[in-house]
DNA sequence: TTGCTCCTCACGTCACGTGAGGTGGC
DNA sequence: TTGCTCCTCACGTCACGTGAGGTGGC
């Protein structure tokens, strides 16, 4: 698969999947003979790994310690992020209360 | 109150709300015999909004043309973005799913 | 004079967005 | 030669974070 092919398949942008390779979270698995880069089943599965691991809220320092990490280091980091995640929905419905509640004040 | 004080009581950051001021969101409503920044019920009033804006997703610049609008502008912007967060909330929930079933085939 | 708090800049941060300038096949 | 696509920099963006350097009352 080429860049754009990663890029539309997995609706990630360019310039985001540029951002892991110079964070050194994946690498092009090669070019083809234009020079356009060429990324395999394992970059792939890489790429929609880190893209889980942001939205779960993980910073790209934090993915580049947890993507090789042993599984049970891995599995404690998911579940502790879980919960925060589950937090953040609660702040979110606190705050779509108190916009109702201003809305019925104006 | 001062700055501190209003810091403190709504838990918002000093930076961040000279943030706000530079933005022309909010000004002091003055200062007291030390220099020290002072705001009054209505700028506490102004500031609180803000951050309720903050947390409804609203950019500062979005905040800028809302905080001073004409109610029903403001009722349909924020009606607008009750769906929007609700949204985030359902996208949130899909990635907990997600993460739960990487967990599972680790 | 020393400490403490507050003030006002201003550079740093994070994860890209958005071109700029150059290359290669058609 | 012209268009189109892709490449690799590199500055811009957003909302603050984090000092830096200076001031004023105790």
């Amino acid at each position: 698969m080429t860049l754009r092919e990663v890029c539309s398949t997995y609706d990630i942008s360019r310039r985001a999947i540029q951002g892991y390779e110079k964070a050194g979270l994946v690498s092009a698995s090669g070019k083809n003979k234009y020079g356009h880069l060429l990324y395999d089943e394992d970059s792939q599965k890489r790429i929609v790994r880190i893209r889980l691991f942001q939205q779960m809220g993980f910073r790209i320092k934090e993915i580049r310690d947890l993507i090789d990490a042993p599984t049970d280091i891995l599995k404690t980091a998911l579940k502790k992020q879980i919960e925060k995640r589950k937090e953040e929905k609660e702040r979110i419905e606190y705050w779509i209360n108190e916009t109702y509640k201003l809305i019925g004040e104006l």
